[in-house]
DNA sequence: CCTAATCCGATTGAAATACTAGGAGTTAGT
DNA sequence: ACTAACTCCTAGTATTTCAATCGGATTAGG
């Protein structure tokens, strides 16, 4: 149940893009790799999702690199992830019911069915400007019942999200 | 983001030990195991989770096996997957902020927290009661948005969920 | 004392994930 | 024309996680 380097990393590139969408001018994979302390050469294969997923546009060549084709609020969330990481669904019966023997009549499936529709939710309902920003999402966290009592102490010595 | 087969069969596993509920009667392991088609040596390990997280007592001997330690209205989903798989999260820094750098002001950080509560809350509120019946989860699903239009043929020739 | 269970740890095997690497094609500047 | 800095594409490796097997000790019933 973890969320893949893939996907995070793909969040954290689109999140790079992002914050120059103002310039008229396209970011390299060099530059954004130095800023977010990953392999260049593993970006780039990453990239290409979601260039598949028409997010982003390349420009080849010297001076090239890579924009949003989109305005980041227009972005959501769910289709950042899904081009890297592939459709949602925690267990291969929530879509295709014919992996399995008896998923017309299972009630774990309703169960996974829930869970996943949960997660979908979420990712559509968050755009990529609301992760640059972070004020909705902040609000978001702060209307949840349980509080956002989580240590906000951070010692580690590398980038983990 | 799959959910292991280790969460599915302790699933499978409980709502069998709740089937024999009425029973004063143990299950053993061999049964369950020839009751949901997988091997009877995997799934002791697993049931060891299960057992220590006092979902369920067992007994040992000729004639032994487990039995529901609580009734099955009163097992929360979350605890037995919780039992399989450990504490859900989707990420290290949702509750270990110390494994980054910058966990302490990280928008990421934000959205993986949303997603993990969504799913938290999915399996806080329905219990091992409910996925036996069944009845609780269709009406769950009825009442969202996307209806469950999912195809419900099933040709395949193993049990997945 | 034999059989059928739980119980416990170690090990193997398989598959997914994370990452590296080489090189072909593009473009801008000099 | 040459070169530097890119994207783009594909193959390969290394690491980790997951699934499953195995050997054997312990416990209890008949």
């Amino acid at each position: 149940m973890k969320l893949s380097t893939r996907a995070r990393y793909a969040l954290r590139m689109m999140m790079a893009f992002a914050r120059h969408a103002d310039d008229e001018d396209v970011v390299s994979l060099t530059e954004v790799a130095k800023e977010a302390n990953v392999s260049r050469r593993y970006l780039e294969q990453l990239v290409i999702g979601l260039k598949n997923s028409s997010l982003i546009r390349g420009k080849s060549g010297k001076g090239g690199g890579y924009a949003l084709a989109q305005p980041a609020d227009q972005i959501k969330i769910r289709r950042i992830i899904e081009s890297a990481i592939g459709p949602i669904n925690i267990v291969e019966c929530v879509r295709q019911p014919d992996v399995c023997l008896k998923a017309d009549d299972c009630e774990c499936r309703l169960l996974y069915f829930l869970i996943n529709n949960r997660i979908i939710s979420v990712l559509d309902n968050l755009v990529l400007a609301d992760l640059v920003s972070g004020d909705h999402l902040k609000e978001m966290v702060a209307t949840l019942d349980e509080g956002f009592a989580i240590n906000t102490v951070s010692t580690g010595n590398k980038l983990e999200c």
